[in-house]
DNA sequence: GAAATAGTGAAGCAGTTACTTCAGTATTAC
DNA sequence: GTAATACTGAAGTAACTGCTTCACTATTTC
């Protein structure tokens, strides 16, 4: 699983935008062109390629050209890369709340 | 939950830099003070204090003051609110795929 | 109460980001 | 072969980031 730091930078930075994120979303229904990416948004095609541009290079997004259309995939392997970070260190958290919570029962009992 | 597009943009943005990162990944063994927090990073104490502003703002950290020391400490439903986002969008792709697989394995066994 | 500690706030600055427009290149349709 | 489609690429720009330094304010500690 990729745990590079690097990659990790490049697939928040691209989540942290809402266009992107509504690209993500769009692509979770299933695959799409650069146009039909770009249509529900409010902005013009060439900044919506500049978005793809980093959704790919942080690895979320898969893109194939066939003849003119570029058709874009989610990769859910860095979905779930990105998703593990946040889950190991929440779990890392709430582990120490319970051994805590342990603790005071235990030394509660003791007294 | 939190699922205002606002909140997730500070959110990932806030995971998007390796020195928050590393303060996360600092906080998630425990609390810690401002400057337990810079003491890894090679940058300045009031670089961190603008890194920690980040975390705050973004509701991944909550910080309390007393006397001269500000501990700060991770809120766990901020980064379960993110991990939500990409599970959603994960499970939905990964069910499309599925249903795919389903219907292709049907598709075969009429012919 | 003087000195050390812990953090705060503002100004400044180089680099990046999120767009825009405009001009271009393939590919496909007629 | 002409026109429409589906992008692509470069240049420009305004706003935002991630730092720095320096001056400052509270709190402890001695």
């Amino acid at each position: 699983m990729l745990h590079d730091p690097a990659q990790l930078d490049l697939m928040f930075q691209a989540l942290a935008d809402p266009a992107r994120r509504s690209m993500v979303e769009r692509l979770s229904r299933g695959p799409a062109s650069v146009s039909q990416l770009a249509e529900p948004l409010a902005m013009s095609l060439s900044a919506v390629v500049q978005h793809l541009n980093v959704l790919e290079a942080s690895g979320l997004v898969r893109t194939e050209k066939l003849g003119r259309v570029r058709t874009c995939q989610i990769e859910p392997q860095a979905l779930r890369a990105a998703e593990h970070w946040i889950n190991e260190r929440r779990l890392a958290w709430e582990g120490r709340l319970d051994r805590l919570g342990d603790f005071l029962a235990e030394t509660k009992d003791e007294t």
